[in-house]
DNA sequence: GATCATTTGTGAATTATTGCACAGAAGAAG
DNA sequence: CTTCTTCTGTGCAATAATTCACAAATGATC
């Protein structure tokens, strides 16, 4: 079996004439391209070059197998040239699994000014269960609650989100033991705001239960009673206000993941920044004027 | 600068789909193969194969980048192939086919001058029934009485084959009424010979019926009768003498066929010269100096 | 004709690549 | 659910390839 690699340095042997001339080109010694010529004729068993002391011209048979390894060397250089358009238009877009209130409520309302900064870096923003694992053919970088377990993949802590008790000013204003509760449905029991709500329950219903914010946001809003929604949703809906609470409310890390080759393209890089930015300042991981 | 070697591993691995399986086919370690691929990738600074536990598909960068390798493989098969037929000709056996007579008394004593020459070139003779087609397997050259009728043949009139009717000294010196013949048998009634041969019994019998011209030049030797030669065989044998005829003997076009293809190479070239030589002179086209 | 510059070939030291052996993961089979 | 088979990744020893240094030959220049 040839070895192309032989195939090429005959190739560039064929064009410059000279053993010295092609080891100029391919940047390696002279002795190299002379044996890698050897090789070649010794898989051939044929002879391509004369071998004089000055020069070295091609046989009528290395003419003729050179014509046909001209155009192998034509399609390296489309190969190459294909390349490096690839390399532009695969990191053209970047794809972000996060959990969908963090997708839609922290990530989406700023990825205007970040296509406004980088026309040529497209997002592709999908919402996923909160411990899904980062998967290469759905997204390129995560953001997630919990911590990944994966081994070799790149993460980091962005941000610390935090949550609090919001409901309408008229459900506000009523006594604190008529208040009615809005959660997640029992499947999620094990979420950490979950946990909290149920302990501050004190006796009080729980009258509704939604399988995402966005349902528990909608019904906070309508009046229905009270939810655990995260600050940067709650504070952020004029209709809603933050409720006193006797216990601490839980707060998340939010973790930022990626395989480790691709987060090195720079358009990885970019987008990595831009969500650690976004979520730093949105969910600092030290508190900072927002009160407790 | 790429290594032609990593795009020959890379192809493989794109055509077979996981390293082992390219390793098994290019004989070597599936590690190996992971290397090269790797090494590629870097090279051109695209993600070609997603690396999963048990497979490794393409990316969509690495289907684009193979289809433009698969070409560079037709081309290393094609240059292999190449080679091959390089080699031959390089090493040049011609095979010939003539008929038997044409063969061995016509073609075969040349031999020894044209291998004199040519010692590069040997050439492999074959007798063949006089209109059997050029068959590509078994000759690549071919005398022939009958013009051919294929297609796509190249076809050359060489020269012309003459006859007379021959038989030994002592048979000549018999009264004409007196002659006996030798002659083919039934089934080559239709050859001119034949027919002409017949045309002139005048009632004298053909008391001796051969397949082929060998045993009838020995049955002439014997003294058993008179038979139609081709006169470069009636006329170089020293004991049989030509016969007085009333009507003239046939004259047989000779024709050497080949393919067009392999025509083209410098030793076919010049065993076809060579044939039109030998041929040409002792089978003229135009008769000179030879007696009626 | 002598000298210089450049090329090719080759032995040996250095460097790179490959194969080997093993571990871990996943799909198939029982 | 357990076991087996096959695949991929990786550290290290073995092997192969390349570089280095030198000699010989040839064409160009003086």
């Amino acid at each position: 079996m040839i070895d192309w690699q032989d195939l090429h340095y005959f190739s560039v042997l064929a064009r410059t004439g000279s053993l010295s001339a092609a080891a100029r080109e391919l940047g390696v010694d002279h002795a190299t391209v002379g044996r890698r010529v050897a090789s070649l004729e010794q898989s051939l068993s044929l002879h391509l070059v004369d071998r004089l002391p000055r020069r070295s011209p091609l046989t009528a048979e290395g003419t003729a197998i050179a014509e046909l390894v001209a155009e192998m060397t034509s399609l390296s250089q489309s190969v190459e040239r294909r390349a490096r358009g690839l390399v532009v238009s695969a990191t053209a877009t970047v794809r972000i699994s996060a959990p969908p209130a963090v997708a839609a409520r922290l990530i989406a309302p700023h990825v205007v000014e970040f296509h406004r900064e980088h026309p040529d870096i497209m997002l592709a923003l999908a919402g996923a269960a909160q411990n899904a694992a980062l998967d290469r053919s759905e997204a390129d970088l995560a953001v997630r609650m919990i911590r990944p377990t994966e081994k070799d993949l790149l993460i980091r802590r962005i941000g610390a989100m935090r949550f609090a008790l919001y409901a309408t000013r008229e459900q506000a204003e009523r006594p604190p033991a008529a208040l009615a509760f809005i959660a997640y449905d029992a499947t999620l029991d094990h979420l950490a705001q979950q946990v909290w709500l149920r302990s501050i329950l004190a006796g009080r219903p729980i009258i509704f239960q939604a399988s995402d914010l966005f349902g528990q946001q909608e019904a906070a809003r309508a009046g229905l009673g009270a939810a655990v929604l995260p600050c940067f949703m709650g504070d952020g809906d004029s209709m809603l206000v933050r409720l006193p609470v006797d216990k601490p409310p839980p707060v998340r890390d939010l973790w930022l993941t990626a395989y480790p080759d691709v987060s090195r393209s720079p358009a990885m890089r970019t987008v990595m920044t831009f969500l650690a930015d976004i979520i730093g300042r949105e969910c600092p991981i030290r508190a900072s004027r927002s009160p407790e």
